[in-house]
DNA sequence: CTAGGATCCTGTCAGC
DNA sequence: TGCTGACAGGATCCTA
């Protein structure tokens, strides 16, 4: 579920509970969702790589989380902090049926939920971050990326539609099903279209587009489809705001009118506008 | 090498 | 109401 910039919002928003404290405890109630030893130590850092999390601790350990569809990060102290999947009635009650791993801190409790697991949490060397497969294997992020690498690399792909390119983390680093959808309309290229027909013009409006609603999502801290609380009891609601395609299917359009519709491309729901996103270049000088 | 589909798992919702 | 299939904000594995 969560994609770059919810995830960003949840490392933003951990540091500033987390930070310093010490893990005290990992109690797993679920080994699939776990690699490795539960170990003890004092939280260093967070980072972010793509959509996975890297918690540093100072024994020279590293917590490696991945939130993949449905994953959640609680934490209860003082505040409650929860971010990731928005599903509040998951969240009332801690634990509950998807806590998957509970991390007892000096002076709170985070809480790992995960409805479908395929996210998890691995333990590994903090210097071993970087060659993790997943990690060293992803692309840059849009603002590390220029126009032309993007267009060389969707050149290599001219049977794939550019939908399935721009959710290939090799290709390009941070997007997922909403924003591949939403940057396509910002930019007006239909999500059909062959990744490597795109012309640099084209590519440079959808690098840009990319940034554009991510920056955006992050401003407001990360959408969600229903809602989710806050640390501040706030909560998100990018895609009831600002969302354009994505889950607005038989709405019109609110560039033109045309109603958006909703088809399979690279196995994934997509949203778009038939009329803004033509397949066929447009011929009219 | 690329590309498409199945797959991991649980829950929810639309449609009979 | 009760069942059934489709689908879900991700990524990997398998096959051609």
């Amino acid at each position: 579920m969560p994609e770059l910039p919810e995830v960003e919002t949840v490392r933003r928003g951990l540091k500033s509970f987390i930070l310093s404290q010490k893990i005290q405890k990992i109690q797993v109630l679920c080994a699939k969702s776990f690699i490795g030893q539960p170990i003890t130590g004092q939280i260093q850092d967070i980072r972010r790589f793509g959509k996975a999390l890297v918690i540093d601790l100072d024994n020279g350990y590293s917590l490696m989380i991945h939130l993949r569809m449905t994953g959640q990060l609680i934490y209860d102290g003082k505040e409650r902090y929860a971010a990731g999947h928005p599903s509040e009635n998951f969240i009332d009650q801690l634990p509950n049926q998807q806590t998957r791993v509970i991390i007892k801190l000096t002076n709170g409790t985070l809480y790992f939920n995960d409805q479908r697991k395929f996210g998890f949490i691995k333990i590994i060397p903090t210097l071993e971050v970087k060659q993790d497969k997943f990690i060293q294997k992803l692309a840059k992020e849009p603002w590390q990326m220029t126009a032309a690498e993007l267009h060389a690399k969707l050149q290599k792909h001219q049977k794939s539609t550019i939908k399935s390119a721009i959710l290939d983390q090799t290709i390009i680093c941070g997007l997922g099903n909403i924003y591949a959808d939403e940057a396509l309309y910002k930019a007006k290229i239909h999500p059909a279209r062959k990744a490597g027909t795109l012309s640099p013009k084209e590519t440079k409006n959808l690098l840009t587009a990319a940034k554009q609603v991510m920056e955006k999502s992050i401003a407001s801290g990360g959408s969600t489809i229903r809602n989710y609380v806050k640390a501040d009891g706030t909560r998100g609601n990018y895609l009831d705001a600002f969302a354009n395609v994505y889950h607005k299917d038989g709405q019109a359009c609110t560039r033109c009118g045309t109603t958006i519709v909703k088809t399979k491309i690279a196995g994934r729901g997509t949203h778009f506008c038939p009329k803004c996103q033509q397949l066929k270049e447009v011929s009219n000088a």
